[in-house]
DNA sequence: TTGTACGCGTTATCAG
DNA sequence: CTGATAACGCGTACAA
């Protein structure tokens, strides 16, 4: 493959001139530029980025591991991530934790050796070795959707706990009083908080708190099948199902189908986190939705801060309820007309 | 950052001893091994392998360029892509052109520049300049999912011919004689394919091909809501709406919805693509599913063995007839109790 | 405005 | 088995 070399000859020049003219760090006549350029396309030159980097120290590429592809949430914010990204013209990495946090590090590792200029982290539950070496050694990092207890490093997440107080009221409201909450992983800050945010929340609403109403899952469907089978168990089983995230709200959904129970008439659901099939179900899942896109944007912009060398502030946005029909609610037979299409 | 000079000066060896222990290259003391190793933990160094791939003019690294990162049929494979690679000791860089020919461009040039081994790539519908050159430019390159007229590159990809057969011989068993299709762009062999496949199948079931059902979209979810508008407001509408892909199946449900049909009572609705949410629309939808996973493993697998210089068959695999009950089947009230929760 | 020459961190070659 | 050293392709002082 062509290098600047080979350009540089074509067009009668040195290597510094090429240089000088691709990155247009130096003033350059109009004439060899052209000339340059005529040569850059004539042998189809493209430039090498690996050599670029070893030189330049800096990739312009930012890593993101995210807990799991295969949930829309984590999707959706790959996506705005990469949409801010590119405007600020940097790559995004993407690594796959599947919520294990060996493939956590594995990724992280990898990242790390491609010399990233900063990473984009949603860890996993446990807090690794190599994620405190991360830390203490300073590489632009922040966190993203959850935090890790006792380690200092800037966080960029949604808060549910105002969404999670509107939506055990409205079910109050709605007569209910045996609610089920199934969190996640209790070492995730996502876990924990929502968990802490559902108890207060129950409280407040003056409805007791009942230990076996509170199952935990680890945030895949799977474990949201089974919550749901230990509560449809009980001999008082709940009213309402709350899901800690959409899929294992997927997983509960699955459960009472398979059990052939209605939803909301032998068991209401809602779930945290919203996802563009929510509307589609029957009835249409009321649930809690995070502001993914500003998410995104924010984690960029704060992770481009940290690489800068300037220091970040937490962000934190607020999660909000969506009321639909999946806990008993009254209103039309109809779906209400929700567009899922982008325009 | 700590290099291999470091941690030979600290293990009292030479720059070479030490890549050696690193990669085993060439037989080293078991005494020297262990104090090289005792050295590289003591500085937390870490391979730069930025400077690895300079010179070796490798990064064990593929580049995956898909066409819609929000559309689970992408997320689905991407996911199995990466299981696969790494299982090969590759790592995968993801770019998402959002089935934009300038955006697919951005990203083969920016994965071309970061020196990927080899390219999977999705392609939009027009054949750019880019991708032209890429193709004759010889770098290994494998394309997935779709196919492009003249260009000589292997595929990896499903053929729905026999399973879209099957779906309208079924949908004709079901009494239903007016039967539409929403089909991909044109350019697409995705769309192509699945169109004439679809009219093929008409004719082979003895119905008549209507032109007016016969719709295109751009497989996005607004698309296959407009032209579910289009088909609703024909004099005559189709008993049932074949979507050419998932997203597009959403937006056709959309707009079912929210002009109050019923499903499948007034209109029914089938689509290519299976996703997992599927199974708990009202009523669940009957769907094409394309064997995702194998689609990733062996994309992965021949691309691999493009990068090793050696040729290439192109690959087709079956998509299949997933019947549920979104177009009027028969059938006990309750849902079928398929699990979507992954073991 | 342009050219020469060095070095980024590794691996590979060639002597010892 | 080990060490010295030349590349890899590029950016950038420094000199002209």
């Amino acid at each position: 493959m062509a290098g600047v070399k080979d350009v540089a000859r074509l067009a009668g020049v040195s290597v510094a001139t090429v240089s000088r003219v691709l990155n247009d760090s130096a003033p350059v006549t109009e004439a060899t530029r052209v000339r340059v350029l005529a040569a850059v396309d004539e042998l189809g030159y493209r430039p090498n980025a690996v050599a670029r980097s070893l030189r330049t120290d800096t990739t312009r590429t930012i890593g993101l591991v995210i807990g799991d592809i295969l949930n829309p949430f984590f999707t959706e914010l790959a996506r705005a991530i990469e949409d801010e990204a590119r405007a600020s013209g940097y790559s995004v990495v993407i690594g796959n934790a599947d919520e294990r946090p060996e493939r956590q590090d594995h990724y992280v590792r990898t990242l790390l050796e491609q010399r990233v200029d900063g990473l984009l982290l949603c860890p996993t539950a446990q807090i690794t070795p190599l994620v405190r070496d991360v830390v203490s050694g300073g590489a632009p990092l922040v966190f993203l959707d959850r935090t890790l207890p006792g380690l200092d490093v800037p966080t960029v997440r949604a808060d549910g706990t105002a969404a999670i107080g509107a939506l055990v009221s409205h079910l109050a409201g709605l007569g209910h009083r045996r609610i089920a909450f199934v969190s996640g992983p209790a070492l995730l800050s996502t876990g924990r908080e929502r968990t802490a945010a559902f108890t207060a929340a129950l409280r407040t609403a003056g409805l007791p708190v009942r230990p076996e109403y509170l199952e935990a899952g680890d945030f895949q469907a799977a474990s949201g099948r089974a919550a749901a089978a230990r509560l449809l168990d009980l001999p008082e089983p709940p009213e309402v199902i709350v899901a800690g995230d959409n899929l294992m709200t997927l997983g509960a959904l699955d459960e009472i189908r398979a059990r052939g129970l209605a939803v909301p008439g032998d068991v209401g659901i809602a779930s945290y986190d919203d996802v563009p099939w929510f509307t589609h179900v029957d009835p249409p899942v009321t649930a809690i939705g995070q502001p993914v896109q500003e998410l995104g944007r924010r984690a960029v912009r704060a992770l481009l801060e940290r690489i800068g060398g300037r220091p970040v502030e937490p962000v934190v946005l607020d999660a909000r309820l969506v009321v639909r029909r999946s806990c008993g609610e009254p209103g039309a037979q109809g779906n209400e007309s929700e567009g899922s299409g982008r325009p």
